[in-house]
DNA sequence: GCCGTTTTCGGCCCGACTGTTTTCAGTCG
């Protein structure tokens, strides 16, 4: 059992108790001890018998240990399936739908037996909810859209959940002696936020035409299939503990690059690519590209063959959308995408001044190591009092502590002052302007609630981009993805004002986040409104994740003159900040002898 | 349930926002 795992029916457990109305504090230790076992290096299920190495831990106790050592033993926890078995396994789902809490999850047991979300469902048709406590009509016709949003993207996967099963299963079909590559395909590998279902390709000498068999009941044993839905002689079809349908496919190595591109898509993209074939007098199918007359192959092993012989460039899986890569393609004329080694810059993370993990040092030899030449710190501001966030005075003092490791850093890496200000409701930055004034970096971002119509939650940005000190809007369509209706944003009316301010849009990397989605993307650029790419890291640990967010950078076609952060500290600050000199920062006086 | 003690109890991130209030509970970050 993994970590992440255990972190889960710790954190299900916690909800479970919140909805049966434990103590507060009690609940909150579960959830620690979730963050604990997946922040910790330590692999529990190794030392779950070892009840000193767990206590070293932060935030696991006697109880706690023994807690862990009930679930690696046997897979579950006592408490867990108690409460489970009282309240029905489909209450924790009901958390998921947006203001739904345990306070109303419990309302609704006792009040109605409430435990789906389709009996929550029946019951607003059944209008069995009026009358009760705090549900008025409004209150009901939210909830009701709610579930309607929630089936919607149910059954669609985030793509780091289905990443991380696409690794899990990928290392487990590695240790074959007759698999020695795996590669997964589809929506996942065009770096979608979700993907539907996961295909996994896989070749070696065990995937040759009529010797599939061992490698097929290899695949079969994965230990975390949950069912199976098919078993034939190169596929096999499942699904995993929470839902998700995996195909796996044993191919021969001859026509692996076939399968790639016919597996990897898009469906319109493929299509297209197959007219061009037909044109050209050639059939095109997962096994290979072949002669029309005589059905000669002419490329199979890799996709390079296979777009050449269609008189084409390789392009990246990211850009097969059928939106003009493939007439690009054929003219020689694709654009050089964005890709990780541009980024110099990461201008958005926290420290343990609000609610990060590292401190400024640590970030700054983080970025170091992933090869930035710059980094600004921007911890949150006062509004987000749960993150410890800073008051004017705090933040004063933490601008000296960062120009303290800035000189520190010696050229070596520079570190900009920077803060994440809360857009309050009117509109207005939570910090005074003077403090604002000594910022390299402004952040402005929505954290709060989203109930405000369209036009009023527009009508907010906007205010806050025209606050002179804002220079990046954060979180700009504050989408969580599955997990809340993208709030009513008009965002071509937002980009544009931003470029016409020269206000960048901050696309962060976290795969929860993924701010702007291609289309936004594709109209910035068209707008001229300038990107920058952040990881919002809180640990100096994943400060290099930029991945996901990369990916759909690369889905919008973006180059590295679209991103701000690719360029040199200078020219950062000269677009971020035009015409403005940095308020009172005179160490800005060494800035042009940077060495990096 | 954890932690750190002024050691065996008492504290444990808290403010904005919404909807239902008629003075506040619940959710979210």
């Amino acid at each position: 059992m993994d970590n992440r795992t255990i972190a889960r029916l710790l954190e299900e457990t916690a909800d479970l108790l919140e909805i049966d109305g434990a103590d507060s504090f009690r609940v909150r230790s579960y959830r620690r001890a979730a963050e604990a076992a997946e922040q910790t290096t330590v692999d529990l299920a190794s030392v779950a018998s070892d009840p000193v190495r767990l206590l070293e831990i932060p935030g696991i106790g006697k109880s706690m240990a023994a807690h862990l050592k009930a679930i690696v033993d046997t897979g579950t926890l006592p408490l867990r399936d108690e409460l489970l078995a009282r309240y029905g396994a489909g209450i924790l789902e009901l958390l998921k739908l947006p203001g739904m809490g345990p306070k109303t999850v419990a309302l609704f047991w006792d009040a109605a037996r409430i435990s789906t979300i389709d009996q929550l469902a029946q019951a607003i048709e059944a209008g069995r909810l009026t009358g009760l406590p705090r549900m008025g009509a409004r209150q009901i016709e939210k909830l009701r859209k709610g579930i309607e949003d929630y089936r919607r993207s149910a059954g669609r996967f985030r793509i780091d959940v289905a990443d991380g099963y696409a690794q899990q299963i990928s290392e487990y079909l590695l240790q074959f002696p007759g698999i020695d590559r795996v590669t997964p395909a589809g929506s996942l590998r065009r770096g979608r936020e979700t993907a539907g279902d996961l295909d996994l390709l896989a070749t070696g000498p065990g995937c040759a035409p009529e010797h599939t068999q061992a490698a097929v009941e290899y695949v079969a044993a994965y230990p975390g299939i949950h069912d199976m839905i098919a078993k034939g002689e190169n596929k096999v079809s499942f699904h995993v503990q929470q839902g998700l349908q995996v195909d796996v496919r044993l191919l021969p190595g001859e026509s692996y690059g076939a399968a790639l591109q016919y597996f990897t898509g898009s469906k319109a993209h493929n299509v297209s690519l197959r007219q061009r074939a037909l044109k050209m007098g050639y059939t095109l199918n997962e096994w290979a590209l072949a002669r029309l007359d005589d059905g000669t192959p002419v490329a199979t092993a890799t996709e390079e063959e296979i777009y050449a012989a269609l008189g084409m460039d390789w392009m990246q899986p990211e850009m097969r959308e059928n939106l003009g890569e493939i007439e690009a393609a054929a003219r020689h004329e694709l654009p050089r995408i964005i890709d990780a080694s541009d980024i110099r810059g990461d201008v958005h993370m926290h420290t343990t001044a609000s609610d990060g993990r590292s401190s400024i040092r640590e970030m700054a030899e983080a970025a170091l190591k992933c090869g930035y030449q710059y980094i600004a710190i921007t911890d949150h501001s006062k509004n987000l009092a749960m993150t410890n966030g800073l008051d004017e005075k705090r933040a004063l003092e933490h601008i000296q502590k960062i120009h303290e490791i800035d000189r520190e850093m010696k050229g070596r890496i520079r570190v900009f002052a920077g803060i994440e200000v809360d857009i309050l409701a009117d509109g207005a930055l939570d910090l005074d302007d003077e403090v604002l004034a000594q910022m390299e970096v402004v952040i402005a971002s929505v954290h709060t609630r989203f109930e405000q119509s369209r036009d009023e939650m527009t009508a907010r940005v906007l205010r806050a981009i025209e606050n002179p000190y804002t220079r990046i809007l954060g979180h700009p369509t504050g989408r969580l993805l599955l997990r809340r209706e993208p709030f009513a944003l008009d965002m071509d009316a937002v980009l544009k004002r931003a470029a016409e301010l020269g206000v960048a849009m901050e696309h962060n990397a976290a795969p929860e986040r993924l701010d702007l989605n291609d289309r936004d993307l594709r109209l910035a650029k068209e707008l001229g409104c300038k990107i920058v790419m952040s990881s919002d890291s809180h640990d100096a640990r994943n400060l290099g994740r930029m991945g996901y967010g990369l990916r759909q950078l690369k889905r919008a076609w973006l180059t590295a003159d679209d991103v701000l952060n690719t360029r040199s500290a200078n020219d950062f600050l000269a677009v971020l900040r035009p015409g403005r000199k940095a308020g009172g920062c005179n160490y800005r006086m060494d800035f042009s002898s940077e060495s990096v």
